[in-house]
RNA sequence: GGCGCUAUCGUCUAGGGGUUAGGACGUGAGAUUCUCAAUCUUAAAACCCGGGUUCGAUUCCCGGUAGCGCUACCA
């Protein structure tokens, strides 16, 4: 048997998760990290969902694990699941106990509450009258169907000091006459997590534990149990932990859905963004690189380079703030009810001039539910209620991204919005809002009007340009339409046509613009003009202008 | 209460016995542009406190303080 603490041969590494809710933040960043570790040394990755907690898992939450997981885009090369194991950790721990390593604990298991009233000061290491029962009166009382838990019979009073070397936290050592006579069996004869962990480590030869800082001393437990087993301790890196700005750890009810990681793939960040994210929390390359590829950041990646205090994630937002900012899922499902419907209706509206160019086309009944739709997805400027840094580093990402694989990552978002547009339309859009976006679903706000077959309505005062009037603006409008007939729609064409125009009227390209772009975006801040009207097409174009000059006057 | 871990700009961090304490995000100002972005320039912004050791501590040691963790038949 192999020692797997041994150094050169590679490491095998695990990410085991209880399912007891949504994928965590914390947790993805320790899956990350552990990932990073077995590939950067070609190493194997091992996932193991530590369920023995009958009590609190649940299938959403293995769901809910899977679903983070497969987003994050980051591979296993093996899967357990501890529920399918109980036998072995039983075997095993009746083999502690067969050597006297453990004993029977009869009393009654209590509470929290309990154990503060009881709580004299000092720790609480083991009840005397359990630890020194006769093996008759244990063996008697167990065989009348006495429940117990049973005990590790950590060493006392024998000077011994446990110690192992932190990967991250360097020396740490702890008197055995210090830990508590912590349970391995609960009475009801399942593992505790400290059993299961550790059989299951030896047994799948774990050759290092990259886990959450708060295992840092529970590991002298373990080393203990390691040594019961007969088994080499693997290597142990402990990680900070990520935490809330008021110092708090992380957690749903105060912090909302910025802790989960579905909220992220949800609002439009990119894997690889939010793992470049994470990753810089609690660990630097020590090269000023923050803009890292995977690849990158795998051949990177070293326990030095991790960090010893907790890393503050900064959301600026509160949960309540976040109720008030995102429609709640209600919403969500009635936007895209609405969506889908309007989409339906656009449909029916199509074919029928198709059928009669030249009836009188029929508003769709839902078009003012769709621009409703339109504003309470772009209303949120989610961007605030992440770290900016997350952010920042998502819009990096989404430049660096090819444009066919920016249009493919968008489609679902301008779906989910209610528009339906081609391929083709969505990458001959791509590249003029992908420096306008920091988040994916940014892009529905960005570029719903190449989408729309009807602009929302917009106040008819910002057709006019600065230091202009409503005369110039429909003087300019009017020019634009002559000109937009008669130019070719490619962008060097319509740059030359549009300014020479602007030149004759006496105007700078920036008055003669506005009144064109609102007409035909229905807002000021919009893509660069040229291309968004060859985007749009000669006749959308037109038709836009036209409607504008109608309210202008 | 006991034990442990940690402490550099608002946030993430680099650094390290002598430095103008570096970078990034964010923020302010400016430049550029057909708007918005993007980009560029630039500014403000930090070594928790107190003792040592030392010629010299932000860095090393001790103490304090604060935060976090463990102290469950949760994980």
């Amino acid at each position: 048997m192999p020692d797997p603490s041994s150094s050169g041969a590679a490491p095998r590494v695990r990410f085991a998760p209880s399912p007891t809710g949504f994928l965590h933040v914390g947790s993805a960043r320790t899956f990350i990290f552990n990932w990073l570790y077995a590939r950067h040394s070609h190493g194997t990755m091992v996932l193991r969902l530590d369920d023995t907690d009958v009590e609190r898992n649940t299938d959403a939450s293995v769901q809910s694990i899977f679903e983070g997981l497969r987003w994050l885009g980051l591979d296993w090369d093996e899967e357990y699941r501890q529920s399918e194991r109980i036998d072995l950790h039983r075997r095993s721990a009746e083999a502690i106990f067969t050597k006297g390593l453990a004993y029977r604990d009869f009393t009654p298991a209590h509470t929290a509450d309990d154990n503060q009233s009881s709580g004299a000061q000092g720790a609480w290491l083991f009840n005397p009258g359990m630890r020194e029962m006769s093996g008759e009166e244990s063996d008697r009382r167990a065989a009348a169907g006495e429940p117990f838990a049973l005990r590790y019979r950590v060493p006392r009073g024998e000077g011994r000091v446990l110690h192992f070397v932190d990967g991250v936290y360097g020396p740490q050592t702890k008197p055995a006459d210090e830990v508590e006579d912590f349970a391995l069996l609960r009475s009801d004869g399942m593992p505790t997590y400290h059993l299961a962990s550790c059989v299951d480590d030896a047994d799948l030869r774990i050759s290092h534990i990259i886990r959450g800082q708060d295992h840092l001393t529970n590991t002298f437990k373990h080393l203990l149990i390691f040594e019961a087993l007969d088994a080499p301790a693997p290597n142990f890196a402990h990680v900070p932990l990520l935490v809330a700005p008021d110092g708090a750890k992380l957690s749903k009810r105060k912090h909302g859905p910025v802790v989960s990681v579905t909220t992220y793939r949800d609002a439009g960040f990119l894997p690889q963004a939010f793992v470049n994210f994470l990753c810089l929390l609690g660990w630097s390359p020590k090269n000023d690189r923050e803009f890292m590829s995977l690849e990158e950041i795998r051949e990177l990646f070293t326990l030095d380079g991790v960090n010893r205090a907790n890393a503050i994630v900064n959301i600026p937002l509160s949960m309540k703030d976040y109720e008030a900012f995102v429609p709640s899922p209600e919403q969500r499902l009635k936007i895209f009810e609405l969506g889908r419907r309007a989409i339906e209706e656009a449909e029916i509206v199509r074919v029928m001039s198709e059928m009669d160019p030249d009836a009188e086309k029929p508003t769709p009944a839902h078009t003012g539910e769709v621009i409703d739709l339109r504003e309470a997805v772009n209303r949120p400027p989610e961007h605030g209620l992440f770290d900016p840094k997350a952010v920042w580093l998502n819009a990096e990402h989404i430049r660096a991204l090819p444009l066919d694989e920016l249009s493919r990552d968008l489609e679902p978002f301008f779906l989910a919005a209610g528009f339906n547009p081609k391929p083709e339309k969505i990458e001959a859009v791509a590249p003029l809002i992908r420096e306008r976006i920091k988040l994916l679903r940014d892009a529905v706000a960005a570029a719903d009007f190449f989408f729309l077959d009807q602009l929302p309505p917009y106040d008819p005062a910002e057709l006019i340009p600065q230091k202009g009037d409503a005369a110039m603006a429909r003087r300019v409008l009017e020019t634009a339409l002559e000109v937009l007939a008669a130019t070719n729609f490619d962008h060097d064409s319509l740059d030359q046509a549009l300014r020479g125009a602007a030149t004759e009227l006496g105007l700078k390209a920036g008055q003669a613009f506005q009144p064109i772009r609102v007409a035909v975006c229905g807002r000021k801040n919009a893509p660069p003009l040229f291309e968004t009207l060859v985007v749009l097409g000669r006749d959308v174009c037109l038709e836009r202008i036209r409607r504008a000059l109608a309210n202008v006057a």
